[in-house]
DNA sequence: TCCATGACAAGAG
DNA sequence: GCTCTTGCCATGG
């Protein structure tokens, strides 16, 4: 996936990817929110472009993708692996506590915007 | 242009 | 509570 990467719109700040990343910079720390919420407050995103949009995130970006999680309170694996293993391990530093059934508890770590 | 795939979610049965 | 189905739409072959 190399042509029109989405990061590469972050420059360009009138895209609708824009919006997005937006949003998930503001998931305060040691919070967590789903693709679905993500997508909700965006207005016009459905969560498999969430998803889809974080996937093309560089290494090192300064968004925190690390935050967003699916619906059921668990990681979401990808393609490459090793990631879910970080993304839990960055989580738990942040205090996010996983349950012996690796999920969390939204009702507690779920971001609640104003 | 058509088709398959993907870090998902919500409704129906 | 469960599984199955459908909606979503960018990207690549």
């Amino acid at each position: 996936m190399n042509r029109d990467n989405p990061n590469q719109e972050i420059n360009h700040k009138s895209s609708p990817y824009t919006r997005l990343y937006e949003i998930i910079r503001q998931i305060p720390h040691g919070k967590v929110a789903t693709y679905g919420q993500i997508a909700r407050l965006t207005g016009n995103f459905t969560p498999r472009m969430v998803g889809y949009a974080l996937a093309a995130l560089p290494e090192g970006t300064d968004i925190p993708w690390q935050r967003v999680i699916n619906r059921q309170g668990r990681i979401s694996p990808r393609s490459h692996s090793g990631y879910a293993e970080l993304q839990r391990h960055i989580l738990e530093s942040e205090g996010v506590r996983f349950n012996t059934d690796d999920q969390t508890d939204l009702s507690i770590f779920g971001w609640r915007p104003a």
